[in-house]
DNA sequence: ACGATTACTTGACATTATCAACCAACTGCT
DNA sequence: AGCAGTTGGTTGATAATGTCAAGTAATCGT
């Protein structure tokens, strides 16, 4: 994948912003007597039982908090000579101790959390709430986008009914994707918006539907299945979108097999679909499901020349 | 403004997640002879005239990077004894020097600098083109909102005609902030979409129009102008949104205000406009721009009971 | 049983950062 | 001009933080 420098660039410079904020933030660790490792492993301690079944051992937290070993056995030292954490030899391993917090020390680190958290909330509090969903789905995106590889991902997609903004979520997304990739004109874009008001104006819910693709509470594609308007026990199937960072999850097969589904338990005989021979991905995607190409022409529209093509599947 | 504890949570989440992606891509300061500040220093020098049109003296430094005095002085020696910066002596003032990074000075920032990037590039290279947009995005998004006050934003918000994507951005806003704000169902939605489909369709652009407030880059609103279908010479003012995160801006009133202007030029000689009384914030937007309250009437519709209110400016 | 590995500790040390004292230069005021 | 007070910068002392390598005891693998 092509990484443009002006990516890197802005990266970066969300780095030095956020350096320069955590900077911020850090005096808060000032006012207590430990260093930004030491509540770290603090931290750790007091939230370990709630992701693993065991105690933390020493390397427990090595590994988890890429910190060096001798160090971190002093940070230990520590906090054990002032009672905050009690060590019991492991059953197992006469080397390794299980490390549990006091009393002293979950009060300790309670302390320490509700001053850092009173120092989040002044930052975050004049912000309306509007604005702190706004910054939390940010923040989400970047944790999500940072965190390595996108495969873990894979099988996450999951298809829901649309629900209040999905519809004007579609228009939106075909509007900027069909002009950004292929250079479509708002002609197109006005094509949708009809189709998409029509749906929204009445629709009968046993024969037609709307699908939503959700990856991790996030749109990641649609696609629409409704009556053919001219012949009889055929529907149609409409405005199949996968979002590009969401691609090559399943998503459009998952999409396009829900509506094969739906289409039989609805009793039509076929299904027919209109594209262009511009969007290569979609056609991959109808291959695989079954259709076949049933006829393909010209097409002036949407502001340039293009070829379309009437894809059909039986039932 | 009340803060969500989870909010709260969340961004602590985010910070210590962000702390650890920051520090194992300081690993690459590893290899540098810089400490983090060493190459902070070098980094504000290399960019100092950029934004700034005089010398960076030692104080200014002090000031932009929060760093101790003290320690700064022995950075900027070392950096000194090693021929990466020159100081002259301030024409005005005998105590400070004015810094400037020696050639050589600039090929070791140079270097730094490509080392950085290729570790950021190699972080965000996997990501595909959407992605990486996204987290850009998404970044700047975090980057706006945890910088201080929104205060500065004031002046920010102008409008524009609309462009790809649009048109469903003001439907899927709808949708989700009327449901979310004041509980109206799915049929409110439908109406909406008939609209904005209505107007996709066709519409005169001497005599209709929908503009979009923009604040950073950002959709931050829109407000729609029609024909009045049955009444000569009338328009009406529909669909008037401004996202909750941008309000206090006078984004509001800077939409009614370009509705006001474009009707008077278009031959218009009223505009009125059809609203609820729960919608109190447009309300005053209405009131301030000289529209007034003609007719108040019960509606049942939109899934609960509501006080819709027809309001008319003359031109 | 025994070399290799693992878990942890310790000593020695380097680096990084902070604090306070200090000086020289400048500013504002009488 | 003279002086108090401030600013810009430096320096010494020292604390805090982090790193490296060596060392010990327990355990593993064969």
């Amino acid at each position: 994948m092509e990484t443009e420098p002006a990516a890197v660039a802005a990266v970066r410079q969300f780095n030095r912003f956020y350096t320069q904020q955590l900077g911020l933030l850090d005096k808060g660790h000032l006012e207590t007597p430990f260093s930004l490792a030491a509540a770290r492993v603090l931290y750790e301690l007091a939230h370990w039982t709630e992701s693993h079944e065991t105690l933390a051992t020493a390397t427990d937290l090595v590994r988890e908090l890429a910190i060096d070993a001798g160090y971190l056995s002093r940070i230990l030292a520590d906090f054990s000579r002032r009672a905050l954490i009690k060590r019991t030899p492991a059953p197992h391993d006469a080397r390794q101790s299980l490390l549990r917090l006091t009393a002293k020390g979950r009060a300790t680190f309670a302390d320490l959390d509700r001053r850092a958290s009173r120092e989040i909330a002044a930052r975050v509090a004049p912000l309306s709430a509007a604005r702190q969903r706004r910054l939390l789905s940010a923040m989400a995106i970047v944790r999500t986008e940072m965190n390595r590889p996108a495969a873990a991902v894979r099988a996450a997609v999951t298809l829901r009914a649309p629900t209040f903004g999905d519809l004007g979520w579609v228009l939106m997304r075909h509007g900027e994707l069909y002009a950004e990739e292929y250079g479509l004109n708002a002609t197109f874009e006005a094509l949708v918006a009809r189709i998409i008001g029509d749906f929204a104006g009445s629709h009968d819910e046993r024969r037609e539907r709307l699908w939503i693709a959700d990856l991790e509470g996030e749109r990641a594609g649609c696609v629409m299945l409704v009556v053919h308007p001219e012949r009889e026990g055929v529907a149609k199937l409409r405005i199949l979108l996968v979002e590009p960072w969401a691609r090559g999850c399943g998503a459009g097969r998952l999409l396009v097999d829900a509506c094969t589904d739906f289409a039989r338990n609805a009793g039509y005989h076929t299904i027919t679909l209109w594209t262009h021979s511009v969007l290569s991905s979609a056609r991959r995607i109808y291959e695989a499901a079954g259709y076949s190409l049933v006829n393909e022409a010209a097409h002036r529209g949407f502001g340039r020349e293009l070829t379309e093509q009437t894809w059909e599947l039986r039932l």
